[in-house]
DNA sequence: AAGTAACA
DNA sequence: ACGG
């Protein structure tokens, strides 16, 4: 999806996340049990937070370090979620993933939130990187795309549980960020309540 | 294995 | 492949 956001709106939600990293410190996550460091750095928007320590991954309500609330989602990172996602409850997380040159994202599958009818929705901003995506299994195909400062991709229905990661990100390839790409993934994690029963 | 290394 |  090329382009979702233009240079103005693009410029504009770099702030709000800057701001948004001022209250919410990056922190570097690590691997359960080896404890190894993540090449990116991420902090966290919303009612939860993705993190990932020697414990285990799991979403939480505060911040690692600081022990603080997440702030909240930006206004332009929920509109994104209403117009892309079409998903009739509001996202719980917004995970904020900080890429310099050398960082990368092994595949994965996003798997540990409760409703895989809801979709994940990302934004780009900054560096282009080289995204890669397969099937919901291991070991199957993958194909590559790239991803520019204001493309928007949503994961949902049979590619809710596509494997994904990041090769690479691409030097050069930004006049809003120099060498870095900030990707937003907004999520639904828990099971939306039903719908409430007029008496 | 959301990790790295080493191979082609 | 390794190994958590």
């Amino acid at each position: 999806m090329p382009f979702y956001l233009d240079e103005a709106e693009q410029r504009a939600l770099l702030g709000l996340i800057e701001a948004a990293i001022a209250a919410a410190p990056l922190f570097q996550p690590r691997m359960p049990r080896t404890g190894k460091p993540f090449s990116v750095k991420m902090t966290n928007c919303g009612t939860l937070g993705w993190v990932s320590d020697q414990r285990g991954y799991r979403y939480q309500p505060a911040h690692p370090a600081t022990g603080r609330p997440w702030p909240p989602i930006p206004p332009l990172a929920l509109q994104a979620w209403n117009e892309l996602g079409r998903y009739p409850h509001p996202p719980e997380a917004c995970l904020v993933n900080v890429y310099g040159l050398a960082a990368r994202m092994g595949l994965h599958q996003d798997r540990d939130e409760e409703d895989f009818a809801a979709p994940v929705v990302s934004l780009s901003l900054g560096s282009t990187c080289i995204f890669r995506f397969g099937a919901a299994t291991r070991g199957g195909k993958t194909q590559s795309l790239e991803l520019a400062s204001g493309d928007a991709i949503v994961l949902g229905g049979a590619a809710r549980l596509a494997y994904h990661g990041v090769a690479r990100i691409l030097p050069g390839s930004s006049n809003l960020l120099a060498d870095r790409r900030i990707n937003l993934t907004l999520r639904r994690v828990t099971m939306p309540p039903r719908a409430a029963i007029d008496a």
